[in-house]
DNA sequence: GTGAAAGCGCTAACAG
DNA sequence: CTGTTAGCGCTTTCAC
């Protein structure tokens, strides 16, 4: 039963291979300086014919690091989380790091008592992808001392180390580019507000239009929730007023989806009846018809960046806990059309 | 620097507190039976009072396994992977297992050097959604004696495990449906060529058309590629035909949604002027306006079995690979109108 | 039932 | 530059 063992080449059979103490072959490994050069050849060759590949477990039960990062994410349905891991992915696989993927499918507890049970022990640190709420294990994560960065988490106020991304900024774009373009009765679908996100898209909404001078009809702002159905029916209540709007914003781009599916079951066009921004830019965006004009989040850049934060905390452990915002974008592309057209049209 | 250790309670440390040797705590944690209840019941208690939690490292450095599965994926895009992670990760977790996620981003070459590394080592077993060229590396897997589930790959007469949906079954049942309603001109998407699932789905839509007798005019099928983009021009292709089909079914649901938005765009009505059938039954289906009628496929379920079926292989290692087959079902929603009402409407 | 002892494969001082 | 020597925390025989 030892059988699982035959297959496995270890540092001291390079070493006997070789000719030279396993220490070197250790060093050899992890790059270290103090090697001759011909030495470290040598053993490099041995290696490969041998076919020597390094034992995880036991580097990581020695050096006493695992080259580990967890990651904890809500979810996986949208391609919204499938592109930040990318960014993650890519920043990771180049530092030699792996990944553990947890997702907590939205029940809130199971979110602590992973971070909990991953505290100790298996990872070196921890990606924690729109965490619902960070403070209900933020002290088991810094009493184990261990390294975490948050994504997309506006918590405000807070100490924690956190990427995401300027939604504020990204409401009063597409909403003063809606502006812009002549409309003055935009319609909002929010996302789930108890999120910091979705509140500060909100708000960048609220502060173009004040900005401008025009009032912010209440009406024209409905509660949702993320979701396409929700999307749809918030757009149905918007088209359904006594003087509905001329573009509908929605806080991110399935939202908008639903919205537009609402606003063709309405028998109207888009952009030339109505127009419609939407808030993310997944992959989507662009292979809708028509395609979706939208506030880009570099989500891809966000795990990058989150990922790089980590990893430097990991070098450098009295490193401070830094707050990044990176910059949303307004992509222009066919789902948007000036009030001007749309008079003359009528 | 050697702090990293202060915080973490070892067996050794329970064992002290609990009186007891370290093999009798290591006994208690693996619920080995040869452990009275009463020194059971105090080890336990201590275990939960100084806050112990197994070190993965050292069990899997000692014990000879990790307990933690490689799963690798193309990609993280679509809802579709999503949901076989959804299914795969219960499984897991519930028999205490880790998922290590590794994404190929579809680069051919990054398959193979992933397994190649994955194989010694790190994983206990291999979980392989969508594999593009598992002759690539089987061998490698089999002579590290790693067991391994191929997930929703059509290899044919190949003695790989692996779990797959009636792919044909699928294409058939949808087809005949079709016709049933009475459509006879039946465009066809097809997926991805190369890949085994989408030659089954079209060989299914072609049986059902040779069953019913009908004629298979070839201009009706196009290639897609299982994305958005395809599916919107291969639709239009359709359209463009001098006898257009009265119906498109396309071979996964994302093609449909461009299906959808290339019929919406020549100014036809879903269902009332042409019916759309999909495949997989991503969430979005049942977002969409229409509701998209599709195939669906077990998805969760699909991941589920197979983490299952390795679970059984790691138990078991002389286990017979098994070939599972999942079987879909058609979701009938709003996107298909019967050919009668049709010409009654013209 | 319980304990003692021998590693698992590797990293990290410390010598030389 | 290279080798020696301790462990890392745990599982697993093998005794008692």
């Amino acid at each position: 039963m030892r059988f699982r063992n035959s297959g496995n080449v270890t540092i001291i059979d390079v070493a006997r291979e070789a000719g030279v103490s396993y220490t070197t072959v250790s060093r050899v490994i992890n790059n270290n300086e103090h090697v001759r050069l011909p030495t470290r050849e040598r053993v490099m060759k041995v290696m490969e014919s041998l076919g020597y590949e390094v034992n995880r477990q036991a580097r990581g039960l020695a050096g006493g690091r695992s080259n580990i990062i967890g990651l904890l994410v809500p979810d996986l349905g949208t391609g919204y989380i499938g592109e930040i891991v990318r960014g993650i992915d890519a920043e990771l696989g180049a530092a030699q790091y792996d990944l553990m993927l947890y997702t907590t499918h939205q029940r809130k507890g199971k979110e602590a008592s992973y971070v909990a049970s991953l505290a100790r022990g298996s990872v070196d640190g921890l990606l924690l992808v729109l965490p619902r709420n960070p403070g209900a294990y933020r002290d088991i994560l810094n009493r184990q001392n261990i390294a975490y960065i948050l994504i997309d988490h506006q918590g405000i106020g807070e100490a924690d180390a956190a990427v995401g991304a300027t939604n504020r900024q990204g409401g009063y774009d597409a909403t003063e580019y809606l502006l812009r373009l002549g409309h003055r009765r935009i319609g909002f679908i929010t996302g789930t507000l108890e999120m910091g996100c979705a509140q500060e898209r909100l708000a960048g909404y609220q502060q173009a239009l004040a900005d401008r001078g025009v009032c912010a009809d209440p009406q024209l702002v409905r509660e949702g929730d993320f979701h396409q159905p929700r999307g749809y029916t918030a757009a149905l209540e918007l088209l359904s007023l006594p003087k509905p709007p001329t573009a509908i914003f929605a806080s991110n781009d399935v939202s908008a989806f639903g919205a537009m599916d609402a606003i063709r079951e309405r028998g109207l066009r888009i952009p030339d009846d109505i127009s419609v921004v939407g808030f993310d830019d997944i992959a989507q965006a662009s292979s809708v018809r028509p395609t979706l004009t939208t506030v880009r989040q570099p989500l891809e850049q966000m795990g990058r960046t989150a990922a790089r934060l980590l990893l430097e905390c990991l070098k450098n452990p009295s490193h401070l806990a830094k707050r990044v915002e990176l910059a949303t974008s307004l992509i222009v592309r066919e789902s948007c059309r000036s009030i001007e057209t749309l008079t003359e049209a009528a």
